[in-house]
Parts: C-alpha cells; sequence; structure tokens
DNA sequence: TCCCCGATTAACT
DNA sequence: GTTAATCGGGGAG
C-alpha cells in the first residue's frame, strides 16, 4: 500500500456527504514519537449545514468552532465524559460541515496502537470513532489542527474506493437526520463498526 | 445554578 | 437486549 499524494485544501472543500465517500480508502498518517501511525479509512460519516443531527445545527460555539472554519482541518471533539473523536472539517468556511471517521484497518505501528488501546486484537484497534482516536493518541489539544500543511497528522491519496465498492447507510448514534444515507463503509469488509452481522438465529418452537 | 444528555464503549443478562 | 462509566455543553429558569 502506497500512501500518495497528501490530500491537499480544495479536496476537503466539497460537500461533507462526496468527501465521506470519497475518504473510504484513503490513508489516515500520525506521526508519533518518531513512529509512524497509518491507516485505512473504511468507514465515515458526514455531518452538514441544516443537519438535526451535526453539532453545527444550532451554529457556532466554543466546542464546535473548529468546524466553521477551513476545509482540511481536525475537528476533535470529545463526548460521554470520556471519548474523544476525530472528523475533517469540509465544505466551505463558515459552513459548518465536518466528516467523522469512524473506523479503520490498521497498516503500520499496530504495537504502538494496540498500547495505546490496551488490547491486541488488530480487529478492534481502530473500529469505532473513539477507539480510532486514542489508537491514533488523539485528543483536544488536536482540534484545529491543519491536515493539508500541518505536521503530525495528515491524509494521503492511498487507493480509493470505486463507488460500486461503497455502501451508505443511515448515520450511528443520532436520534434526528436518521433518513439521510450519510454513513459510508467499504462493501464486505470486516474492519468497519456497528452492529455486528446478525447471526442465524435459533427456531423458537410453538 | 441546575439539569439533562450525548456523532461511545465494554461488559453485562 | 440493557446499562454503567463520566463530564462538559448548553438550554431552561
Amino acid at each position: 500500500m502506497t500512501l500518495g499524494a497528501r490530500l491537499g485544501r480544495a479536496w476537503y472543500a466539497r460537500p461533507s456527504p462526496e468527501v465521506a465517500r470519497d475518504l473510504l480508502g484513503r490513508i489516515l498518517v500520525r506521526d508519533l514519537d518518531g513512529r509512524r501511525l497509518s491507516v485505512r479509512i473504511v468507514e465515515t460519516e458526514a455531518y452538514g449545514q441544516d443537519d438535526p443531527a451535526s453539532h453545527s445545527f444550532r451554529g457556532m460555539t466554543r466546542r464546535n468552532a473548529t468546524m466553521f472554519g477551513a476545509a482540511g482541518h481536525a475537528y476533535v471533539y470529545f463526548t460521554y465524559g470520556m471519548h474523544w473523536c476525530l472528523n475533517v472539517v469540509t465544505g466551505a468556511r463558515g459552513e459548518g460541515s465536518a466528516v467523522l471517521i469512524r473506523a479503520g484497518e490498521p497498516l503500520e505501528g499496530l504495537e504502538v496502537m494496540a498500547r495505546n488501546r490496551g488490547v491486541d486484537d488488530v480487529r478492534r484497534l481502530c473500529r469505532g470513532p473513539a477507539n480510532l482516536a486514542r489508537a491514533l493518541g488523539l485528543d483536544g489539544a488536536w482540534d484545529g489542527i491543519d491536515l493539508v500543511r500541518g505536521a503530525g497528522l495528515r491524509i494521503h491519496a492511498g487507493a480509493p474506493v470505486p463507488r460500486s465498492g461503497v455502501r451508505a447507510t443511515p448515520r450511528i448514534g443520532i436520534r434526528e437526520g436518521t433518513e439521510r444515507p450519510w454513513r459510508f463503509v467499504v462493501a464486505g469488509d470486516g474492519w468497519h463498526s456497528g452492529p455486528r452481522i446478525a447471526r442465524a438465529r435459533h427456531v423458537r418452537e410453538g
């Protein structure tokens, strides 16, 4: 897997659903203590303007200010009293749109990720947005950093997934806006988060 | 100031 | 399937 070119400003400055779909197959790179951690993005969710599920829905606050800034920056938020989650800002400045990175396939630096997570199972290292952020050693200090020109965190072209290989579903963990199919996963991929594939149920007698 | 609840997770029954 | 953990944001008063 070659990294390819680092993604540029214009690439991020598009509607969030478009960026979310296009992020699949791209390589998220974290430089940590002289080590390179890399992850192939396999699951994303788009959040946008006039979107009741988005943190930006009720306007700009101290917490979500980064969402309203320039595209190509990281929006990292704290939730449930213990978890950090990583987004990339999309669209035009002032719009308040972003893409949540929900899961990835670990490529490099697995032992560092395992230490950060306190888990050995490779499949679980970066499955779920909070787990992925934890594995990469990301927290609030990373909110607002520039993915295009900054150091320590970036996204490279990797190998984009063709449209036919992408599955769109409703977003997870929200109450409103569930009608929008803005969660994108690599079809047939075993790495994404969310409900496990339903196992065969026992046939109840009677 | 008070109070509810969250773009989650893991560990339960 | 259900629930505790844990705390800041933000609306209500």
